[in-house]
DNA sequence: AATAATTTTTAGATTTGTCTAAATTTATTT
DNA sequence: AAATAAATTTAGACAAATCTAAAAATTATT
């Protein structure tokens, strides 16, 4: 099956929502895909028509096998292309995400395994997200929330949750990026905040919001 | 500016044709972008608001000074992506087009700068084509064509004219392709077909038909 | 449980790129 | 130069994806 790029962008949506959202609503997947919860409905319709959604009309909607299927196809190209960006062209991690939402509606799939191939299989791209392999299936690793981190216990960033812009600038300033390595040396009970060491960069006091957005492995 | 893949897909047909027909057609572009001709007629009036194209209902139509740089930029793109594919990637050279069909419409300039200079500022496309460098510059390189090559003069293929199934079916046949070495033994008055030395392979005839669609370089 | 607020869907319009059929212009024949 | 043929444009329609405004259904509130 080939699908428009609209029609890949509401199914990728669909499938981070569910990922974290226990239902998906409208309004939800409108913001999500920047438009009105009307064009949503419409989409939804003809999703359902193509065997992508189950969709019941003010009820609720997920995606069917086939559109998880093609959700991890999308996933799998787009992780693959910010990977090849960040390691082969040198851009930074932070700035390939549109780059990489253009590349994923790329449709040849022989260009994605030969690429796949070419960067020696990845497992995850530069935010520590996992690439699904050609089956769709992905490396799970054990995370923890920087927050929950033992103490004095070093620990290397994995995930940025929050990718936005803002939280991507305080993240330079700190010089935070995935594989950082920082261990936490102490907890301020009274807001939440957790003071932490950086590789080769002076103790910082990072905010509970912004620790809850850090995930690290080990 | 950004256009829409269909407007950067007339444009760049209407510089293909441009190069080879004194005068581009209505119905000449209507075949090139496999569409009718009152389609073009539309998508001519749309570029001619957007100043990509100089036209004269019913007289003629060729591309602006903006149009024609435009142009240079997609085929730039085109034309580095069959690089990537071809040298980066492992494909034939005949397994390409149609995936660099795709990716030459991908925005970033930045991301095609880089790709350049990943694949170290190539000049020319796996088919022998000359790729544009930034400013759209091109290098230009004497081509014969094979039929004029000067007897038993060694010479490299560096462009094949007619890039069809059959022709690429035929030429895989013969083990040629861009960059082969080969020189002429023999020329045939009668039907004007020569008798080619390929590389390391047997003598081989070629059609005077086959033989104009391919040029050398030396 | 009735009313109000919110969410979702429907109805009808818009834009882009396309089409067919008819009208117009240009080119070719006789 | 008039008639015919061919190419081009116009007019009107259609599909995809979107929008706004109104209607319908669901959820929350009093």
């Amino acid at each position: 099956m080939n699908f428009s790029v609209s029609e890949e962008n509401y199914i990728k949506s669909i499938y981070h929502l569910q990922a974290v959202h226990q239902q998906v609503t409208t309004t939800l997947l409108a913001e999500a895909v920047q438009t009105k919860a009307a064009s949503v409905t419409d989409m939804l319709k003809k999703l359902q028509v193509k065997k992508l959604v189950h969709y019941k009309p003010y009820k609720s909607f997920t995606l069917t096998e086939a559109g998880t299927k093609t959700a991890l196809e999308i996933i799998r190209k787009h992780r693959l292309w910010e990977y090849f960006l960040v390691n082969k062209l040198q851009f930074e991690w932070n700035e390939v995400h549109e780059i990489a939402e253009e590349l994923e509606h790329i449709s040849s799939r022989e260009l994605i395994n030969r690429l796949d191939g070419f960067l020696d299989h990845p497992a995850f791209d530069p935010h520590g997200d996992p690439i699904p392999n050609s089956k769709g299936k992905m490396a799970e690793l054990k995370q923890n929330n920087l927050i929950d981190l033992p103490l004095k216990k070093m620990a290397s960033v994995s995930l940025i949750k929050d990718q936005s812009n803002a939280m991507l600038d305080l993240l330079k300033h700190y010089k935070i990026s995935i594989g950082t390595k920082l261990k936490i040396n102490r907890r301020f009970e009274f807001d939440g905040s957790v003071e932490v060491k950086i590789d080769k960069m002076p103790d910082a006091i990072l905010s509970k919001q912004v620790a809850q957005n850090i995930y690290c492995t080990q």
